[in-house]
RNA sequence: GGGCGCGUAGCUCAGCGGGAGAGCACUACGUUGACAUCGUAGGGGUCACAGGUUCGAUCCCUGUCGCGCCCACCA
């Protein structure tokens, strides 16, 4: 007997075990010899990670997926992992080493750190993979890999000193993008341009007195968002704020950075201020004499036409400089502190008393030295001008700092070469973008791509295999060894060697997933059975980040692409719209709906919302909704089992014989052959559509209430009844194949709940004994339109005559009786077979047949036919009157539409056979029912 | 500045060249033994706005307004 309602708490760990004791997502599993191999990399989470609603709907899209094409019959290898994710856990590590007072990362030393780090990982890094179990993700575990496992890390060695060989892999002293917070380089894409605008203003000969306090207390909310204009002394002037000719005037957003000017740009042919290229001016507080010079950078109609110029801390700034041979001075450690002292690149004037006043600032943080040297120069009445501006300032889009642009040392891949081949297989479509459009955003991207910073001043990670000789000659080779080699080779003496400290950027690794984790370098059998890999399925933000990587390394070490199809699905997004992060505190989580309301059920969620183009905003309700279908599936096969429903022994579902079941299976087959179009095709939401209609809809509402008066009536034909029992068995079985790709944990409940139920499951393909193993089945052959159109009519029937007894104002609990009218010889035959039927879903106590309606009835027009509910006394006369007199009106209007068309030559002329052909039917139609509409207004009367 | 996308029922969203849909919410009725996590019926939309193409436009094109996102960049 089984339990009223569906408890997934309980269902799924069960169901979970049951499946791991099959080894049922093992790669291959089941699969006939020559299958077609299908294959999914899971985008690797993060080992620190904990399940967020975007891991849900990835790993749902791709269960879906990979269960759907397993029981499709392919040969399906869900490939799954986790990320080392550098700066993540070296953090997580080190926030547990401070809570637990122990010495830190640097004290401890780097061997110690990372056995502390693998340690972690050990205790407590999978819970992600615990959580993606729960969800129902089909991958074969057994296969788990971890980016930094040994494998994986042979992989990394072999790409990077391939990728040297190539002359791709090299080392420059140039700017990086710095994070001051975790001290050390990141790559573009982890910069993140934030926008910012202040609200300080104040202007030198204005109505106010500079106010340090209030210039305090705006940064204080916000340091950045202004614009700061400076007048530098011209040499050879005396400087007078008044007197123009002895001042160059020059605007920044960030005034601490003057302390590293070291020239000041002017346009070549800017009228007002052009006259000064080629003299000097005397850099503030520092003393320090630079030049002015021209260059089209400076635009004039930008600030005040002159810029200031900064190599050492701005991008452009450094170019500009290499074009000026303009000295480049460094003011910034590696915290963004003020480093003045004992700094060889920072050079003074000979003002004892302004040196002083200077290195005063040293050691102080970036922006307490930024309102420093505005209050200093206003104090020297240099200060010219402070206005709000908007401006965008980068940030590190896990540190959340400003990031400063900083000179140092660091690997670079040399891009651009694997960037062209990567447009090129999209554009010749061996893989293939789902959505189009992301392919422009990737071809963007990849035309315009800037060397890719590799290196990473972290210990948690892959250490660079670069080793350096006595004078600083290095040698990149795959082990220390190798390296020694080389450096024999080199010196022709055995020396000294000591390894790069770097660690490779954690998206180096992750680019070589889909054939790292395969096994490569080694060429293991797998590799050669699932690479290319099938589908890749993720989400926009990391096209850059890793899709476009494994396109590049995928086609230069495996001379193939990575993947054949890329499904970029929506991002999960809150109730406003806003994108789900921690620091907004506006999570949902997944868990927490799991608990409440199933893994089935949010799933389901998930994919029926997984429209193309679109993201999710999602609701709570809408899980609950889904909840409520698993447990009507739940009812229904209770529904069967209290009504004898069990397979029979050598049922044939294309010789069956009643009409309802023959409807049913037709319909089965139509909603599995939509099923199967949607998901291959990414378009989740419509097949997820398609199983929820047919259940619900159709088995649920319509066929069972239809079989009930066979299954429950008294004196019924037995084959009939034995038939419906078993169709009813059969369909089942079969929603539980339809629904598992989406559903898995209900259906493998109740394909186990049904095991006995009868004669034993007997497939034309796969393994019964679970209902992920079993092989779709082709249904084609059970589209029926005789049975179709049979039950359409009693279903509009009855349809019909309950919408016009509510219309009509009949008490539910009122039997009526039924009268046919004029009814022809095949639907008198189709109403007597279904009068059981109609009866008990019509509440009709007893059907007739006349020549016309009797008088005081409520009169239906259904699909030609007319039907009489006579209720004198009973029916609310005016009421059906309005009813009637509407419903004229409705039909009038749309007779006029159509003959509006069919009197349009041009329409008659230019539209296809078939629309005007269907539109002579409605009219015909429409006109038909008009008729009879007005016969039983007219017998009201 | 460049690009992408979105404005459809009260809410969340499907649909997309030929008669406007779903879920939830709402209204009325219903404990007919699978299911109240339910059933039956119903109300509710000039498909953002303005032009254009077409025999025909919610759907295609152009523009406007509103919203969101991505990329680049301004001293």
């Amino acid at each position: 007997m089984m339990d009223k309602t569906f408890e997934p708490a309980a269902v799924e760990a069960r169901i979970s075990k049951a499946w791991d004791e099959a080894e049922a997502f093992k790669a291959g599993r089941g699969a006939a010899p020559g299958a077609e191999p299908y294959c999914i990399v899971i985008p690797p989470p993060n080992v620190t990670g904990s399940l967020h609603m975007g891991h849900a709907l990835n790993n749902t899209l791709q269960d879906v997926l990979c269960r759907f094409e397993r029981m499709r019959g392919k040969d399906v290898l869900w490939q799954p992992g986790t990320d080392h994710a550098g700066i993540a856990t070296q953090m997580v590590v080190e926030r547990k080493l401070a809570a637990e007072n122990r010495s830190d990362r640097r004290s401890m030393g780097r061997e110690a750190f990372l056995a502390e780090v693998w340690k972690w990982k050990e205790e407590s890094g999978g819970t992600i993979v615990n959580q993606l179990r729960r969800l129902g993700a089909s991958c074969d575990w057994s296969r788990e890999r971890f980016t930094m496992d040994e494998g994986l890390s042979a992989a990394v060695l072999k790409v990077f000193v391939g990728l040297h060989k190539q002359g791709l892999v090299y080392r420059a002293k140039r700017l990086v993008n710095w994070d001051p917070k975790f001290q050390t380089a990141i790559s573009d894409l982890e910069v993140l341009q934030v926008e910012k605008t202040g609200t300080f203003k104040w202007q030198r000969g204005g109505e106010e007195e500079f106010d340090a306090a209030k210039l305090d207390k705006a940064l204080n909310r916000d340091p950045n968002g202004h614009l700061y204009y400076f007048n530098y002394p011209l040499e050879g002037a005396t400087y007078d704020a008044d007197d123009a000719a002895t001042f160059i005037t020059v605007a920044t957003t960030r005034p601490e950075t003057m302390l590293g000017d070291t020239g000041v740009a002017v346009h070549p042919e800017n009228e007002k201020i052009g006259h000064l290229i080629g003299r000097k001016a005397v850099l503030p507080l520092v003393g320090r004499i630079i030049p002015i010079f021209g260059d089209d950078y400076a635009d004039p109609e930008k600030g005040t036409g002159a810029v200031k110029i900064t190599p050492a801390h701005d991008f452009n700034d450094f170019e500009v400089g290499k074009r000026h041979q303009l000295d480049v001075v460094n003011i910034l450690d590696g915290e963004a502190r003020i480093l003045l002292r004992g700094n060889e690149d920072f050079t003074t004037g000979t003002d004892a008393e302004a040196v002083q006043a200077v290195l005063a600032l040293h050691g102080l943080d970036r922006f307490v030295a930024r309102r420093r040297v505005v209050e200093m120069m206003a104090a020297r009445g240099l200060l010219a001008k402070v206005e709000p501006n908007t401006h965008t300032v980068p940030h590190g889009d896990r540190s959340d700092v400003v990031i400063e642009p900083w000179l140092t040392d660091q690997w670079y891949v040399d891009v651009k070469p694997l960037a062209q081949r990567s447009i090129k297989a999209v554009q010749d479509g061996r893989t293939k973008f789902t959505p189009e459009n992301w392919t422009k955003v990737y071809y963007d991207w990849l035309e315009n791509i800037e060397p890719w910073c590799v290196s990473r001043q972290l210990w948690w990670g892959h250490q660079i295999p670069a080793w350096y000789g006595p004078d600083g000659e290095v040698f990149v080779a795959e082990s220390e060894a190798e390296a020694q080699t080389l450096a024999m080779a080199h010196y022709g003496d055995t020396v000294a060697l000591k390894r790069d400290e770097d660690v490779l950027d954690t998206w180096f690794s992750s680019a070589l997933w889909p054939f790292s984790t395969l096994g490569w370098p080694e060429q293991t059998a797998e590799l050669k059975h699932y690479y290319p890999t099938a589908t890749l399925v993720t989400a926009f933000d990391i096209i850059f980040f890793w899709v476009a990587r494994m396109m590049m390394m995928g086609l230069n070490f495996m001379d193939e692409v990575p993947f054949k199809d890329v499904y970029i699905h929506a991002i999960v997004r809150d109730e406003k719209g806003a994108k789900m992060s921690k620091s907004k505190g506006n999570v949902i989580d997944p868990l927490t709906l799991v608990d409440k309301y199933g893994a089935d059920a949010l799933r389901f969620t998930l994919s029926a919302m997984a429209a193309q183009g679109r993201d999710i905003k999602l609701s709570t309700q809408r899980v609950e909704g889904y909840r409520n279908f698993a447990t009507k599936i739940w009812n229904a096969a209770r529904f069967a089992e209290l009504n004898g429903c069990a397979r029979a022994e050598g049922f044939d579902p294309a010789s069956v014989k009643q009409p309802l079941n023959r409807w049913i299976l037709s319909e089965a087959a139509q909603a599995a052959e939509e099923i199967a179009a949607g998901i291959p095709s990414f378009k989740f939401n419509e097949a997820a559509g398609a199983a929820y209609r047919f259940v619900w809809n159709q088995f649920c509402d319509w066929y069972l209430e239809l079989a009930k008066p066979v299954l429950q009536g008294e004196g019924v034909d037995a084959a009939a009844k034995a038939e419906t029992q078993a169709t009813v068995a059969f369909c089942l079985d079969l929603i539980c194949q339809l629904l598992h790709p989406f559903m898995p944990f209900l259906t493998e409940e109740l394909w186990a709940q049904k095991a006995e139920a009868g004669a034993p499951r007997k497939l034309a393909a796969g393994d019964a004994s679970l209902v992920c193993l079993t092989r779709w089945a082709d249904l084609s052959a059970l589209k029926d339109a005789a049975a179709e159109a049979e039950i359409g009519f009693v279903v509009d029937l009855i349809s019909d005559i309950r919408s016009v007894r509510s219309e009509v104002n009949v008490p539910a609990g009122t039997q009526a009786p039924l009268v046919l009218v004029n009814a022809s010889a095949a639907t008198r035959a189709t109403i007597e077979s279904w009068r059981p039927m109609i009866e008990r879903l019509a509440r009709v106590s007893d059907i007739g047949f006349e020549a016309a309606a009797p008088a005081q009835s409520a009169q239906i027009i259904v699909r030609g036919e007319v039907a009489a509910l006579p209720l004198a006394g009973l029916i609310d006369l005016d009421a059906e009157r309005s009813r009637l007199t509407k419903e004229l009106a409705k039909l009038d209007q749309d007779i006029a539409v159509v003959e509006k068309k069919l009197g349009n030559p041009d329409f008659m002329a230019r539209a296809p056979e078939e629309i005007v052909e269907e539109n002579r039917e409605r009219k015909a139609a429409a006109e038909a029912r008009k008729l009879k509409v007005a016969e039983a207004l007219a017998r009201l009367a």
